[in-house]
DNA sequence: TAGATTGTTAATCGATTAACAATC
DNA sequence: TAGATTGTTAATCGATTAACAATC
């Protein structure tokens, strides 16, 4: 119903947006003052009309013949995909690609803090994994609702994905990144954005072999 | 040309495979020997018509009435994806991310076995991480053509991507996994599978906020 | 003014879904 | 045999691209 007064905003534009931000950072940096959809066409391979409808869709305008303003361009795209304000995370699930999240830096950049992690391995809990704290996950509700934190990201293993997710969802979390090799079950209330390796090697070999 | 040979397959059908190859497991574990479209379709809250065209693109095939015989269809679907045998790679960058990566082991599971790691960084040089040996760059290119090696793995900042791939393209690479949050320009003939983790941190952030 | 560029409506393309015949 | 399920052809849907009017 909400769909017939604002569509949903389409996928594939969505994803490209992080493309233009980081392209714009670049320009910005080399004193260009304005971009016209040309340029990123030409940088990125694709076509002018699309990028315009894709920054039509995140709301930016520009002038006929003078393209748009580096600037304002970068703001309007940083506020839609939200890294204007950092969003709070909790992570679930201090394995191997938990830590590696955990110590990754560059997701500051893209307005995302970690604050805490969680482990079902009571070994793990009450210490600290690149300077973040690490409870138990009996502490998950009462810390994700004190800190009103809406995103939970979840490294657990296949076997305990559904367990995890199901006290995230019941911690009050809107949104989920599943690095976890599983479709997980949750209700249609919260979003889940599955971050799916195996796809994504599985595509590379498919289109490698294709070519030989 | 090759194309109209034979039509290369939808991208969206590859990225599935994975997830069907990951219930079939638990299905084979559990001792069911026989699965239907409608089974996937239920777990997985797809069309079964789909999950008949993927299974068809991967060349599987089924009896009417009966489904597919589980063993040869998670067979069928194992090589398709590359993973009855392992392809080698290397990975270029060893910073946290790449470390991440270099200390994942869930990835020998999807057919990937990295075999060495290259930095520009000389102090990383000479160790291993994890297990495995860390060389400068200037050994790449030996190193993947006495090894035959195909896939190479770009886990380096923004400013070193394009040289780090321009390596490995020269060093003789087929294929590269690009974590790095840049496009990369290669000859036509190099494919590149872009992990773009902003990508799917921008679909979670709008979409929980279109919620609102 | 002339021409480059935006913004939008219409046409195309590719993927999903529906419909249905074939079959065990 | 009857009915569940596969495999395939046709219809639909959504995203990309083309065409073009508006504008600085």
């Amino acid at each position: 119903m909400s769909k017939l007064l604002k569509p949903a905003i389409p996928l594939p534009t969505i994803k490209r947006i992080p493309i233009y931000v980081s392209v714009l950072e670049k320009w910005k940096q080399e004193g260009k003052d304005t971009v016209s959809t040309t340029d990123f066409a030409e940088q990125l391979s694709l076509k002018p009309v699309q990028v315009r409808k894709d920054l039509a869709c995140a709301g930016a305008e520009g002038k006929p013949r003078i393209g748009y303003n580096t600037e304002e361009l970068l703001e309007t795209l940083h506020r839609f995909v939200g890294w204007n304000n950092l969003s709070d995370a909790v992570l679930v699930g201090a394995g191997a690609l938990g830590t590696a999240i955990l110590g990754y830096k560059g997701f500051t950049r893209f307005g995302l803090n970690i604050r805490a992690a969680f482990d079902a391995d009571e070994q793990k809990c009450n210490t600290t994994i690149h300077d973040k704290p690490v409870y138990a996950m009996d502490k998950l509700k009462q810390y994700v609702r004190q800190n009103g934190i809406m995103m939970g990201i979840l490294t657990v293993s296949e076997n305990g994905a559904q367990q995890a997710a199901d006290a995230l969802v019941d911690a009050g979390i809107q949104g989920i990144w599943n690095f976890s090799p599983v479709k997980i079950q949750v209700p249609e209330t919260i979003f889940v954005q599955r971050e799916d390796l195996a796809a994504g090697l599985a595509v590379l070999a498919v289109r490698i072999r294709e070519r030989q």
